[in-house]
DNA sequence: TGTAAGTCAATAAC
DNA sequence: GTTATTGACTTACA
């Protein structure tokens, strides 16, 4: 009962998918003065028309399993078609800034890593997208936005007013406002491409270092900890979430057959993290593959070996190596031994592969011929997709949320005008992801061995 | 208390 | 001017 209602309101929400934000854009003028973003955010539930309509929450947890890698890129489609910037379209759809916008059509995670807040945009993108009169809407919020600057700039040249910046917002932040708020505002801080790169083998070394390692660490490079301990906690998740567009990628490969080529697409997506990802992300991590811990670690060494491949990359760059100095490969060592003893919850749930194991270079094996190592790297490689792979069969309906009740209905999916569903779950059967899940067991094995033989250090579990 | 997730916002890059 | 990157912060959770 309840559920053809909430279609009802569902369908009508489709057909205006945003009007209050529109019309809270409109019924001002669109000055930005009020933040419709932020005001927005916390409250989060979209601004519906009134009555029954659902909040977006309700929307979200009733909405049958999106692919965010197809709902982006046909939002990257239509915002570049159309010429619509990726700012416009966060604040006044998705309630976000462009940064994150950017972050998002850039890295989707799959829809069964998101959580319920982290769905809601890409269930906005859902309903506008499945609304074409949304572009024109959002094509028309943008003249009137030109306009309205047009006027501003008018009026401030010509009329010297004194109604300047005060609402308007958008650049006065800075420009308008020298120095008001006697530095309130922290300056940002900048790491140094060799910071970074100390950390990254710090990384490598103990992704998730102890107290005491990040004191240290901070020490050595002149950091603040909590800078460090940001670092760390901003590179995991970042690394972890290009594991995820590799998932998504290589599922999509998979199925669809390469003719689409999401990653060629997007550009940037893939490639740039493979290659260029110098500090990217998985660059650093696509090293070892079974990381730091295979390759590394037997070399009883420096860092500076255990770097060596992702690190090339960057290598070059910073033609002062030599001043990297900061984190002389053993830095993390010292308290090496009492950190594996740290009692520390188990990391990421998706296991060692993924939060230990960074993200896997294909390409890596062709370094060193070391059978261990290709094997290890291959794994790794494995490992991480497939460990992906498998979580995202081993969740078959799981990976709906668990609130997400029994799936609704296929009302709700021609709701949300998702054919991609289907084809995510397609993409199941897949042969290429059973195979990685095969291949991700045999991984778990070989690591459980080495585990219970040796360097429990390395080998958590 | 530590971690993950999600985001903001400054700023670098294009 | 737009987009990408990234340090910092907030919130939720175990």
């Amino acid at each position: 009962m309840s559920s053809s209602e909430s279609v009802k309101s569902l369908t009508e929400l489709v057909q205006q998918p945003c009007p209050a934000i529109e019309t809270s854009k409109e019924g001002k003028p669109p000055e930005p003065s009020d933040p419709p973003t932020s005001d927005s955010q916390p409250t989060t539930p979209l601004p519906l028309s009134g009555h029954s309509a659902l909040s977006i929450q309700e929307l979200v947890a009733m909405s049958p399993e999106l692919d965010t890698y197809g709902i982006t890129k046909r939002v990257k489609e239509v915002l570049t078609d159309n010429n619509l910037g990726q700012r416009l379209f966060g604040e006044t759809i998705l309630g976000l800034t462009q940064g994150s916008v950017s972050d998002l059509l850039a890295r989707p995670k799959p829809w069964h890593k998101l959580s319920l807040k982290g769905r809601e945009p890409f269930v906005r993108m859902q309903l506008w997208l499945n609304d074409p009169n949304n572009v024109e809407k959002l094509m028309d919020m943008k003249r009137m936005e030109k306009k309205a600057y047009m006027k501003r700039r008018h009026s401030s040249v010509s009329d010297s007013q004194p109604c300047e910046p005060p609402s308007v917002g958008i650049d006065y932040s800075q420009g308008a406002s020298p120095q008001p708020q006697h530095q309130l505002k922290k300056p940002r801080v900048v790491l140094a491409p060799e910071e970074k790169e100390a950390l990254k083998r710090a990384y490598q070394q103990k992704p998730y270092p102890s107290p005491k390692t990040i004191e240290e660490l901070a020490t050595q490079l002149n950091l603040k900890t909590s800078t460090v301990i940001n670092w760390f906690h901003n590179y995991r998740s970042r690394i972890r979430r290009e594991l995820f567009i590799e998932e998504i990628q290589a599922g999509s490969q998979g199925q669809t057959g390469a003719s689409d080529s999401p990653s060629a697409r997007s550009g940037r997506a893939a490639p740039s993290s493979e290659g260029d990802s110098c500090d990217g992300v998985e660059a650093a991590d696509a090293e070892e593959p079974c990381g730091p811990t295979a390759a590394t670690k037997s070399q009883g060494g420096p860092a500076e070996v255990a770097a060596a491949p992702a690190e090339r990359v960057e290598a070059a760059r910073p033609a002062d190596k030599a001043k990297a100095q900061p984190l002389p490969s053993g830095t993390p060592g010292p308290d090496d031994a009492e950190d594996s003893g740290r009692p520390r919850p188990p990391p990421p749930p998706e296991g060692p592969a993924e939060g230990r194991v960074p993200v896997p270079n294909p390409a890596a094996p062709a370094a060193g011929e070391d059978a261990t190592t290709s094997a290890a790297a291959a794994e790794g490689h494995g490992a991480a997709q497939a460990g992906a792979a498998e979580r995202s069969s081993a969740l078959p309906s799981t990976s709906a949320p668990a609130h997400a009740p029994a799936r609704r209905p296929s009302s709700l999916q021609s709701l949300f005008g998702l054919p991609e569903a289907a084809g995510a779950r397609d993409s199941r059967d897949n042969p290429v992801r059973k195979k990685k899940a095969a291949n991700l067991n045999s991984i778990i094995h070989r690591l459980e061995k080495a585990a219970s033989r040796e360097e429990p250090i390395e080998w958590e579990f």
